[in-house]
DNA sequence: GTCTGCATAATTGTAGACAATTAATACTAG
DNA sequence: CTAGTATTAATTGTCTACAATTATGCAGAC
């Protein structure tokens, strides 16, 4: 019985998704949306649909009459990303050092374990969402739904980026130091959770080769497998 | 000779934002997308499009199979809203202080002017554009695009969470405390303008009421007229 | 050999028709 | 007179065909 349930156009984006933060689609491929339609079996207006989803988030780029296409985020652009981020995040550790539930510490730990596990047996897939699931967390608990939603948005463009310039084989956002930023927040230190997160974020950028950007077109459905 | 020109998808996110933040729109009103198409005599498709754009904005939510209604922001979304824009405004304050040509200056100060005109020929229309306009024009001098879609993104929910909760009869952001910002800025001087800007986002909070919402639908045509 | 102009092919944009879902209404039973 | 239900109307969701735009390949001239 091949699983005959329809697929979403949110489906799609996070296929795409993946595929882009682990580098099978590289930037300035152009995603046609007759090919997206064959390989996922849908019609052509929800293949735009989650085009149109995708450049909401930052990761596609869409030219007028010409198409969507694998988004190459300028240095100028990963720059600003990360400037925001840092003025975010610190505020988000800042308040959540002030009043965290104990419920909410113990969620922050097990998603640090789960890290660690994912690290351990090296799962890029799951190493992956669980980086930058760490980042979303923080704001899920530390507020509502439009914190979330903006960190969301954040998440989403640094792992384009990363994917873009990071020059070392290893992903960024090592669990060892989110579990030190855990362990500030659940002693209710905001000066130490505050240095730790800007020294977080600060290592992640200087990780990244901000030197040369090279495209190569490949065949996209091998991509997407 | 009636302008023919086609209207785009948007000119209908233009039109439905500012009657939002004139407050002719009011939350909770449905907007059918037969009866959209039949006001600017485009097709349904492209209202979709427009309204698409509108979710993404946060200005309102599309509930499957229901159809589109002008969001009702919470208390709580409210202050997370003030809450990121006091945490990226002032590092883009910071940052102007450290670095600003001569140019971008007299940028600011003419936009200053502008609003200043405004307020005194109480011309509504352009004193919410403009004051928006502002914080916008803030973002632009600062850095690149991907900040100024940021704030552009903030300053659309802010219009929509004042048109709800503002209480007294005229608008934020007056030109006066603008002022004061670019002044400080243009002198250098980050410790002054970080604080200034910090008042100036908490004065604007402080002067919502934050206790009801009452939703009243009415006639969408003429609302958009 | 390279560049220009034209014809062809491929891709995106748009609109309209049809299906599915939801809201409103009228009707019947208790 | 009220509650529940079946029917009808209205609205949204999706797909497919057609139009507009852009890219590609080829022929010919310089």
């Amino acid at each position: 019985m091949t699983e005959q349930t329809g697929v979403s156009a949110q489906d799609i984006v996070e296929r795409v998704w993946l595929s882009i933060a682990e580098r099978r689609l590289r930037p300035g491929v152009q995603l046609k949306e007759g090919q997206l339609a064959a390989i996922f079996d849908v019609s052509r207006a929800r293949v735009r649909q989650a085009l149109a989803a995708l450049e909401r988030d930052g990761l596609v780029t869409i030219i007028p009459n010409r198409g969507a296409f694998v988004c190459q985020p300028s240095v100028e652009e990963a720059r600003d990303v990360f400037f925001v981020r840092r003025a975010v995040e610190r505020c988000i550790v800042d308040r959540l050092c002030k009043s965290i539930s104990k419920a909410n510490v113990t969620r922050l730990r097990t998603h640090v374990a789960k890290e660690r596990t994912a690290n351990a047996q090296n799962i890029t897939t799951d190493i992956i969402k669980l980086s930058g699931g760490f980042h979303l967390l923080l704001a899920e608990v530390a507020s509502s739904d439009f914190l979330f939603a903006t960190m969301r948005d954040l998440i989403s463009r640094s792992s384009l980026i990363t994917a873009v310039y990071r020059n070392t084989n290893r992903f960024n956002c090592g669990p060892d130091e989110h579990a030190d930023i855990v362990e500030a927040i659940a002693r209710g230190d905001p000066e130490t959770a505050t240095k730790l997160m800007e020294h977080h974020l600060e290592h992640v950028e200087t990780e990244l080769d901000l030197s040369e950007i090279r495209d190569q077109p490949h065949d996209l459905k091998s991509a997407l497998a």
